[in-house]
DNA sequence: TTGCTCCTCACGTCACGTGAGGTGGC
DNA sequence: TTGCTCCTCACGTCACGTGAGGTGGC
């Protein structure tokens, strides 16, 4: 079992389990242009040229212009996928480094592991702040209507 | 009653029914330097002198100091409070506009109270989205777990 | 020739953070 | 003289958005 696949197994299951909808008809294609990813995924060509700049996919070229294989389709779908549980970039780049030096023992799945730990805290606290917001708004809200109904 | 007294109104309102803390012990100072207020609500330096970039607060000044009046300090207050139910710099300018040109006609209270709304509503779908991500790490981090469990 | 898609700079956004280098009054 | 607090630039951050100006193949 290569380190590809130990990865990729994680991230199917994931996937999977959590219903994430990054379209997951893998077969026909080889190659895909940035135009079909960007499309794909409904991210602009300035995103994907940017996770370029960052080193987070690298695409061969063709002249200029980029050619995605499906290893980087999949590792395109594998930064989505963090971002939306909101992981920073460089949080990405990390993980994507765990990925990439074949680190895949146990002492690095910790690491992981912390870092979604973490991220999950992270969210927790959000949720909080959000929802106070949401009551301090609400009371602020109904002042206002008070007033104007007052007024008139 | 003058305008002055009656934003103060809904501003106090609002404050004590959401239980807000900043500060409410006026009566002492009048004159307030940038530290002072840095420090009485929680913000830096730069925070305040950003703001004054702004247009937002307008301390006058002795040389070069800053000095803040008790009406500053209400304005600083009221600009927390907004940033704390997640408005933008510019929404909040634009309710301090409403609240210089003294227009606190019924009109320009439902301006308030559409923002008001608005923002609302997208602190709700801003949880929403929180507890899906919520839900995808959670089901991400089980994903980890078992795979180190079952490579153990 | 016209469209479409691709490309490379490079400045702009948002709300400040973070120095660098200097001043004023106890 | 030393500390403390204040000051003004001005570049950096984060994850891209948004043009400007140009190329390549159907």
């Amino acid at each position: 079992m290569t380190s590809d696949t130990t990865v990729r197994t994680i991230i199917n299951h994931a996937i999977g389990s959590a219903g994430l909808n990054y379209g997951d008809s893998h077969g026909e294609k080889e190659v895909y242009r940035i135009g079909d990813l960007a499309s794909e995924f409904n991210v602009t060509l300035r995103t994907l040229r940017f996770y370029e700049d960052r080193g987070m996919i690298s695409p061969q070229r063709s002249g200029l212009t980029r050619l995605y294989s499906r290893r980087d389709r999949a590792r395109l779908r594998a930064i989505l996928i963090a971002k939306g549980v909101g992981f920073s970039l460089v949080d990405i780049q990390d993980l994507l480094e765990i990925y990439d030096n074949n680190e895949q023992d146990s002492e690095h799945f910790c690491v992981v592991r912390r870092k979604c730990e973490a991220q999950l805290e992270k969210l927790k606290l959000q949720k909080e702040e959000t929802e106070r917001s949401i009551e301090d708004l609400n009371t602020i809200l109904f002042s206002v209507k008070d007033f104007v109904k007052s007024a008139n």
